[in-house]
RNA sequence: GUGACCGUAGCUCAGGUGGUUAGAGCACCGGGCUGUGGCCCCGGGGAUCGUGGGUUCAAAUCCCACCGGUCACCCCA
């Protein structure tokens, strides 16, 4: 038999209904909030990536589904969403319309890692970007949007932690004396922080080794580096979010897995969910844009996974849709006297099933229940002969007849909402 | 990439120390009710026991490899 490949999950009946209705959740706040939706290829041109996720990241290291195409250009499956979207803006010049661009898209992304719990080798997410705007209200804003859609999904006792990162002007002085810090006490960190040491001296402050983040109890802290604006910009994003009345937790060890952040940074964490608690996450990326040839303009955005997403949240009980009416035809002269009845229904946009199998009445009426139908239509010889059809209401058992002539009519007065 | 545990009908699981036709519940189909669902009773279909090799007279059971799953490391959404 095959077999899916490793990481890579279908999507099945029972599942489609609760991905739909987060989705539809989603879109409606992405709208609500001024954002439009975006839908990008998932191949792009592996440097993409390299240059904007980091050389040395282990997304771009060990984490990309690469391979060259059939004309020996290099490929990727986009590992997350942001540098296509960026790609996009600048290709076609999206960032001319208006000041202020807001963007989002959702779907699959795809890194090789060993899956788990919350991790998949394919794995969706609803992602936000804004374009065009320096200010912290902005920062604020997503991060707001980004609760409020984690909120509408039903999840709770999520965790915000946020931080800042600095900027191209402070950020240098940070990572040379982190880095000095890391290499005076190298003999004692783990084999993954001495490299990190050397080459992503920040990734090193999320390290899980609890003997290393003991050491870092006394490392130096990025707040201390921060210039006045990088300062001034953080209080007034946590400002933002007093204001509203969402609680976070200040993280000075808060880092991000992708080079192009800069100032704010945030994660939101759920409980139980094992190790991969992270459902959303994101921050600012003033420079990317510039750095893949496009206009110096800043930009900040966040990502929700929506496995994860689906692990915490709590949905309606019945997502599922009941069926307005299902059809019993008995034999296959009323299966095409009823036949153009339920075309109709369904054309006026209602909710209609019948049996084509001419299986016995029960059979039909079992399946009319398994389907939650709210009523069953039965036609069989005896109603033909009389021009008439019995309507059975499924929940109370009551029946009644009504004539061929006006069926149509007098159920789409009964069915319509 | 590393480690631990796991893999038996569509689903959830049972099958002491190897031994005859591999079982159950749920689901599905049919009958009881010759044209009336949900409850009940009866019957039926459905399993290359993850795959491949090995040990043995004999393997779902023991051994090895591979594949897959789960959790953790790592990484991250």
């Amino acid at each position: 038999m095959i077999k899916a490949i490793r990481g890579f999950k279908d999507i099945l009946p029972g599942e489609t209904e609760k991905w739909v209705y987060l989705e539809n959740l989603a879109r409606k706040f992405f709208l609500n909030y001024g954002f439009r939706e975006i839908r990008l290829p998932v191949l792009e041109k592996t440097e993409l990536f390299a240059r904007s996720i980091g050389e040395t990241t282990d997304i771009v290291e060990k984490e990309m589904y690469t391979f060259l195409d059939r004309s020996q250009e290099s490929l990727t499956l986009r590992p997350e969403a942001t540098a296509g979207i960026c790609r996009a803006v600048i290709e076609n010049g999206l960032y001319a319309q208006a000041k202020i661009l807001k963007l989002f898209t959702i779907g699959p992304m795809f890194r090789y890692e060993r899956p788990q719990k919350g991790r998949l080798r394919q794995f969706h997410q609803l992602n936000a970007e804004v374009f065009g705007s320096q200010v912290p209200g902005t920062d604020a804003e997503i991060i707001i949007l980004a609760c409020d859609i984690l909120e509408g999904g039903g999840a709770k006792k999520l965790k915000l932690e946020i931080n800042s990162l600095g900027c191209p002007k402070c950020r240098p002085a940070f990572r040379d004396a982190l880095q000095k810090f890391l290499k005076g006490l190298k003999d004692k960190l783990c084999e993954d922080c001495r490299r990190r040491a050397e080459k992503n001296p920040l990734r090193a402050l999320d390290c899980k080794n609890e003997t290393c983040q003991a050491l870092y109890n006394e490392a130096p802290l990025i707040e201390d580096f921060w210039c006045e604006e990088c300062r001034e910009h953080f209080l007034r994003v946590l400002n933002d979010l007093e204001i509203v009345g969402l609680s976070y937790q200040k993280n000075p060890r808060l880092v991000r897995g992708l080079d192009y952040y800069v100032r704010t940074t945030f994660e939101i964490k759920a409980p139980n969910l094992g190790a991969q608690d992270t459902v959303a996450a994101g921050g600012r990326y003033d420079g990317l844009l510039k750095a893949l040839g496009g206009p110096d303009l800043p930009g900040v955005g966040f990502a929700i996974g929506m496995e994860r997403f689906l692990l915490v949240a709590d949905l309606p009980e019945e997502l599922a849709i009941k069926i307005d009416l299902f059809v019993a035809a008995l034999g296959e002269p009323a299966r095409q006297r009823i036949l153009p009845l339920v075309h109709n229904l369904r054309k006026l946009g209602l909710a209609v099933d019948l049996d084509h199998e001419g299986r016995s009445l029960k059979a039909q009426l079992k399946q009319a229940n398994r389907l939650k139908a709210r009523y069953t239509l039965i036609v069989g010889e005896n109603e033909l002969s009389e021009n008439k059809a019995l309507l059975r209401d499924m929940e109370s058992g009551v029946q009644e007849e009504i004539p061929l002539q006006s069926l149509e009519d007098s159920l789409f007065k009964r069915l319509k909402r």
